[in-house]
DNA sequence: ATCAGAGTTGATAAT
DNA sequence: AATTATCAACTCTGA
């Protein structure tokens, strides 16, 4: 904001507000800051990247959503403003804006925050092209409730790897402030002009569409949206121009502002459940039943709330995918949740049990942040070469890289087994009901309970099936709606116990979890209609059915539902023997081991020799030399593995000391 | 230095 | 039925 463009400084500022993160009116510090300037003109514009459409595997829930969603945002600024709308312009952040910034006349640009790293790279690039061009740019404060690399200074600028470390470095910050109405007026609208023939051009760059069904996609044709018409067009692509058949989106959950802000405070206005709200007791197997109750577009299949006695407390919020495009403010959640419990216990009634953080829904926003702090402390978050934080596991189904190290594309498959478990696990065809209920669950609605997240990434990884959690939350990434680069890596880590978590002998189990929470098996029956009429003793593991009861249940396992993809006693021990191992090799994605390419083959010779540090016998020069447990149970110093003191040779000690892999080794 | 205790949310058997 | 102990066990914090 120092000095104002030479070419300017006579006249009032010339204003975008890029929209990105922020689809909504309400509470928008960004938009705020754009109107404050007092411009004498506006622009409200949204940059529609082929690289997003059509480079990325994006499911059609997710991209139905963000259009919706930006519809309905132009209809807010045009019902507050007639003569605003939101413009989306095709082609890539950098080209469009440079062509922009030359031809617009632009004082000021004007966005909200993102702190992940594509976003990071991809602005620090458009702050650089707009110095060039004398504008300036003003990123503002609005994803999050505090500021990112702010909180991280009072974390010594290391990844936030526990609440409480999270929490204590928030305690050095002022508390988030309290949400902006919205805007009831709105400066002139800017004049949009494009170059002859838009800003794509024919050039063989295009990228090529990973969303057609032809490479595995859902996309039946090419998208039109970039043609040439397409391409001079700066309105909302519509639903065909994408790609998308209306009749064929199946999330039931609606998207844009309204919804969101209504949803907000229906659940709010029930104050005793607000404070009462303590996310472990709340149930993965409920549907919210407004969600129910009408697909957008088509009559639903699923009818009817699930409701059962152990699930008292209901659902969760079901606002992420809200809060993920902006569409609902965190600081309107936050504050509007806070009120909720503040005026419960300011009513002084018995009955709930007010509940605290990090249980209580305050603390999940607060989750939602250590992860956004996390990641933008981390390089490589979304994986585990190159990844301090994540430990290295020698998980089936990695992702591969040359001997450059860049990645290969497309993945190398693994061994059959391997690829088998990850293909049933991802369309719900695993044999086990409960794993099957909630990928389909996730496939059709774009959303699934935390703890049905937590079933299923457990099982794909360190319960059952081994398989690399960078698979799991590839899926994810195509699938879900409330989709955020920060939190699902960063869960993903937690769940497979590559970071953030470590217990790994705690597992969910795909049979004893649902009793608990869904003992008729409501969600199965639900998303996995072929089952509907087992019994409730053979819902969660049908294959253990007499056949006479499969066939009077009109559903034989092997025919009509598959047959379990693996053994769960035999997994379950398998995998926590590996994982023992490798937490015995203690490799991180920084490791040299790891960015050489030699962890597999460390971890491999480990598992043929078949010994981890606490197993009893002699015999293996391993259990001698690699466990740091048993040189403690001996009374002997830490020592570092064989493996990996080789790799690191003399560089070991010149390898920064943040690095969790280096200090944890390092001698004391 | 050492050790108990906590950590967003396990399963199972025994009481 | 619902609570409690045990299982086998990781990592960090703080007394
Ligand atoms: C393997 C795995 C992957 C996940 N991937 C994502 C993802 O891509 N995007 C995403 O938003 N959440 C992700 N989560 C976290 C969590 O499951 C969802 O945020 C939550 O289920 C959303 O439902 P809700 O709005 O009803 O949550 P509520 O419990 O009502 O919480 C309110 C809000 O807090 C935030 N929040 C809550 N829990 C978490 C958490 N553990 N991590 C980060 N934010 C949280 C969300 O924004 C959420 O909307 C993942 C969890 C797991 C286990």
């Amino acid at each position: 904001m120092s000095k104002l463009p030479e070419k300017s400084s006579q006249k009032k500022p010339r204003v975008i507000h890029w929209y990105r993160t922020d689809l909504r009116v309400h509470d928008s510090p960004s938009l705020k800051t754009a109107i404050d300037l007092d411009p004498e003109c506006l622009w409200s514009i949204w940059i529609w990247d082929p690289t997003y459409v059509q480079g990325h595997r994006v499911g059609m829930n997710r991209l139905h959503f963000v259009l919706e969603s930006m519809r309905e945002l132009s209809g807010s600024l045009t019902s507050i403003d007639s003569g605003h709308k939101l413009s989306v312009l095709r082609g890539s952040p950098e080209k469009v804006l440079d062509w922009i910034f030359k031809n617009w006349d632009v004082t000021h640009i004007v966005w909200e925050i993102d702190t992940s790293a594509y976003a990071r790279n991809r602005d620090a690039a458009i702050m650089d092209l707009a110095q060039k061009h004398n504008v300036t740019a003003l990123p503002v404060l609005g994803h999050t409730l505090y500021s990112v690399p702010l909180l991280l200074k009072h974390n010594a600028n290391k990844p936030t790897t526990t609440m409480q470390q999270w929490m204590k470095a928030a305690s050095h910050l002022p508390s988030p402030e309290f949400p902006i109405p919205a805007p009831t007026e709105l400066p002139p609208a800017g004049k949009v002009i494009l170059p002859e023939g838009g800003f794509i051009h024919d050039d063989g760059t295009e990228p090529k569409d990973v969303n057609l069904q032809e490479q595995g996609g859902w996309r039946r044709e090419r998208v039109s949206c970039f043609d040439k018409e397409g391409r001079t067009a700066t309105d909302i692509p519509s639903l065909e121009s994408v790609g998308i058949v209306k009749e064929e989106v199946q999330s039931l959950i609606p998207p844009g502002e309204r919804v969101a802000l209504d949803r907000l405070a229906r659940l709010c206005k029930d104050k005793a459940w607000v404070a009462a709200f303590a996310k472990p007791q709340s149930s993965p197997a409920v549907v919210p039943s407004e969600f129910m109750e009408g697909a957008m577009y088509k009559n639903p299949s699923q009818k009817g709330e699930i409701k059962n006695t152990k699930a008292a407390g209901g659902s969760t919020f079901v606002l992420s995918m809200f809060l993920k495009f902006g569409c609902l403010s965190v600081r309107t959640f936050y504050h509007s949740a806070k009120q909720a419990i503040e005026d419960y216990k300011a009513a002084n009634l018995t009955g709930a049990v007010v509940q605290s953080e990090p249980e209580n829904i305050i603390g999940q926003l607060k989750f939602r942040e250590m992860y956004i702090c996390a990641e933008y402390a981390t390089p490589n978050f979304s994986r585990i070469r190159g990844n301090k934080l994540c430990r290295y596991i020698s998980w089936k189904c990695p992702t591969r890289y040359d001997e450059n190290g860049v990645e290969i594309h497309p993945r190398p498959k693994d061994d059959e087994d391997a690829e088998k478990i990850l293909y049933a696990w991802t369309h719900g065809q695993t044999g086990f009901p409960w794993i099957d209920a909630l990928m389909r669950q996730l496939r059709q609605t774009g959303w699934m309970h935390h703890l049905g997240r937590h079933s299923v990434a457990c099982f794909l990884t360190r319960g059952q099936g081994y398989i690399s959690w960078e698979r799991g939350a590839e899926v994810f990434d195509e699938l879900l709606l409330d989709w955020d680069p920060a939190a699902n890596s960063g869960n993903w880590m937690w769940l497979s116990c590559s970071a953030f978590y470590s217990m790994y002998y705690r597992v969910y189990s795909p049979v004893s979890f649902p009793q608990k929470w869904d003992p008729t098996g409501q969600l199965v029956r639900l998303y996995c209609p072929e089952l509907k009429d087992f019994p409730d003793k053979y819902i969660y593991e049908p294959h253990k059915a007499p056949l006479s009861i499969q066939q009077k249940a009109n559903c034989v396992i092997g025919v009509t539902y598959p047959h379990p993809i693996l053994d769960l006693k035999t997994s379950q021990a398998s995998c926590q023997r590996l994982m023992k191992q490798a937490y015995d090799a203690n490799l991180y994605g920084t490791s040299p081991a790891v960015l050489d390419g030699s962890a597999q083959d460390l971890l491999d010779i480990r598992a043929k020799a078949g010994k981890t540090a606490a197993d009893g016998d002699g015999g293996s020069t391993f259990k001698e030399e690699s466990g740091v447990k048993s040189d403690k149970a001996k009374g002997a110093p830490k020592r570092m593995n064989p493996f990996e003191r080789a790799k690191m040779g003399s560089t070991a000690s010149t390898v920064k000391t943040n690095d969790p892999a280096v200090k944890r080794k390092k001698l004391s």
